[in-house]
RNA sequence: UGGCGUGUGGCGCAAUUGGCAGCGCAUCUGACUCUGAAUCAGAGGGUUCUAGGUUCAAAUCCUAGCACGCCAGCCA
């Protein structure tokens, strides 16, 4: 429906962050020969949300900034957790947000065989033992963050004994758990990475990719370096918590002499309101607190496309956001802002009733119907004007006439005239209500001088409120969307406790029975969402939707300065 | 009482490397308005973590503290 338009290096106009800064001095100083080789480097572990999206722009910005390349390479070295269905969402998610990796697709698991041969070569040079103790042993030897650990008792055995332990481990001679391959580092290093950290282990479960061919599997921290160097790799740019790990990612280049690509590392992204870790993520999924990783209110970016972002906005929020070292959290306001401007832009406007209130117009003539014009996108005069059929009864927001009216209040009222958009200028003059003493219809007349919305006389109304035909209006399901958690800091919570206390209970609420104009009922999935005047910007849910039966998901709310005025009252 | 890292308006980031602390978001006014939207104009908001020191001049350099984050998986 609508082209994608294709991501732009729009950080011109932005103050550079450090990473971009690393890059443009290599640049300068002819470090990489001109290379800019970045990547992308998930885990097909689960699906990727807002904070892999920060560093996807990072990563491919830097990259298309600089005439350079970023690979997407899949880190799956681990059978035990990864499965297929991820690596084709988080491509499918890579390719939303615009980017392209041409033919660099990559997987890590692709380079077993070379790690292997890395692993035997760091074994010949002595840098390297096989450790026959268990995992608890090892832990027991780690020592502490304040005191250092002791050297396994295998640590000296000869390189040609660790050689044959090494081939009989991939030959699968032995179980999980009894032998692993260590780097022989420094079992002192007040750097608890650096303690002989293991670099491969047994694990006899089948690969997604490569089946039953392997039964160890390198660690990350061996696997990850030197992933990077086979791909020339020239900057490796990955989340704070690897900053303990970059003097292990260097030895390992170091002590292999293969080409060296710097690591870099950023503070990974958090939102307000939200949670960012795949592990709760996937919680939420599990324990049926959302309908599924895609669910709207989700912060993945199957979530937020379901929920109507667009990947123009989502670039947007990236770059603004920047990228710095210190811990901190985005204000949720900043996404809702990126969104709102990208739709303001492009949305058609169109009319949509959410929760209906009959208007009869009892000088209107009975069985009759005219079109009126009405303006697609006051933004974008190409979008030109469409026809909305108008008729004796319609349908307007119950929140749009009050029968005691509030201060301030400018819409329908009991005598009072207002505007409906597009068509005619309406004066209430009767409520009709049931048993319960409940609003079901309010009966105005209107003035067919004002045909259009303007009064030749001049005179002015104080509100325009939109509305939708009876005899024309399309019923449809509205769903609305709020904040996941009600909390600022979802993982504040107090002893005992945990992040889903913080669930908001009012984070969906369905509508049903909602009348749009008749153009609402054409839309096609797959656009951007349409701006349901005076509401919020809405979007075709792709997958509930059915031809007839639309369903809409409230992408984000219009500012309303009238409920913040009310909220402050 | 280990190592690494980070502290700049409410929030996210800048500050040409020592030269009057700026921008975006948020907030608040006002104007305009056939969306209480958008747009436009404006406002408030800072002990640059603290204390010393160097200097004509410090967010930036030095010293000593403090706070916060991460690290003791055969996860990534």
């Amino acid at each position: 429906m609508t082209e994608p338009t294709p991501p732009t290096p729009d950080n011109a106009a932005r103050p550079q962050d450090f990473v971009r800064k690393i890059v443009a001095e290599d640049l300068a100083s002819n470090k990489w020969n001109g290379a800019v080789v970045t990547r992308f480097p998930p885990e097909p572990n689960g699906y990727l949300h807002i904070g892999h999206a920060k560093s996807i722009c990072l990563n491919f910005g830097i990259a298309a900034e600089n005439n350079g390349r970023c690979h997407l390479r899949f880190d799956d070295t681990n059978p035990t957790k990864e499965e297929m269905e991820y690596v084709e969402s988080i491509q499918e998610d890579v390719r939303w947000l615009g980017w392209d990796w041409g033919t660099d697709k990559f997987f890590a698991s692709d380079y077993f065989q070379q790690l292997y041969d890395y692993a035997v070569q760091l074994i010949r040079d002595g840098k390297a033992f096989v450790c026959d103790l268990t995992a608890e042993e090892i832990r027991q030897r780690r020592g502490t963050l304040t005191e250092p650990g002791t050297e396994s008792p295998f640590r000296n055995r000869s390189a040609e004994e660790s050689l044959d332990l090494f081939a009989r481990m991939r030959a699968g001679e032995f179980d999980e758990g009894t032998h692993t391959l260590r780097a022989r580092i420094d079992m002192t290093s007040p750097n608890l990475n650096m303690r002989d950290p293991v670099i491969y282990r047994i694990l006899k479960a089948t690969h997604h990719r490569t089946g039953d061919a392997w039964c160890i599997y390198p660690m990350y921290d061996f696997a990850h370096p030197i992933s990077d160097s086979i791909e020339g790799i020239t900057h490796s740019i990955c989340t704070l918590e690897f900053e303990d790990h970059r003097p292990l990612y260097d030895w390992v280049l170091r002590e292999l002499g293969i080409h060296h690509s710097q690591q870099i590392e950023f503070a990974r992204l958090n939102l307000t309101n939200t949670v960012m870790s795949k592990r709760k993520l996937l919680m939420l999924v599990r324990d049926g607190h959302v309908s599924g990783w895609d669910d709207p209110r989700m912060p993945t970016i199957s979530g937020i496309r379901r929920r109507g972002y667009t990947p123009e906005s989502m670039r947007d929020f990236c770059s603004r956001i920047g990228v710095a070292k210190s811990d901190s959290v985005v204000d949720f306001a900043m996404l809702e802002h990126c969104v709102r401007e990208d739709l303001n832009r492009r949305s058609p406007r169109m009319m949509g009733v959410l929760r209906p209130l009959r208007v009869v117009i009892t000088n209107y003539p009975e069985g009759q119907t005219e079109m009126c014009e009405a303006v697609n996108n006051p933004e974008d005069p190409a979008d030109g004007t469409r026809q909305v059929p108008f008729g004796r009864e319609l349908f307007i927001e119950q929140d749009d006439f009050r029968e005691v009216p509030p201060p301030k209040y400018f819409r329908l009222t009991p005598g009072r005239e207002v505007r409906l958009r597009y068509g005619y200028f309406i004066t209430c003059n009767e409520v009709v209500k049931d048993a319960d003493g409940n609003v079901v219809e309010v009966r105005c007349t209107y003035d067919p001088a004002t045909r259009g919305g303007d009064s030749p006389d001049g005179r002015k109304v104080k509100a325009t409120i939109h509305w939708v035909s009876a005899a024309h209006a399309v019923d449809a399901e509205v769903r609305l969307y709020d904040h996941l958690f009600a909390a600022e800091f979802p993982d504040n919570v107090p002893e005992g406790g945990d992040f889903t206390d913080n669930l908001n209970p009012a984070s969906l609420e369905v509508l049903t029975g909602c009348k749009l104009e008749p153009a609402l009922g054409e839309v096609k999935p797959g656009g951007i969402p349409v701006q349901f005047e005076r509401l919020g910007y809405f979007h075709l849910d792709p997958i509930d939707s059915a031809p007839g039966k639309p369903v809409f998901n409230r992408t984000a709310t219009l500012k309303d300065a009238w409920q913040r005025a009310q909220k402050k009252a």
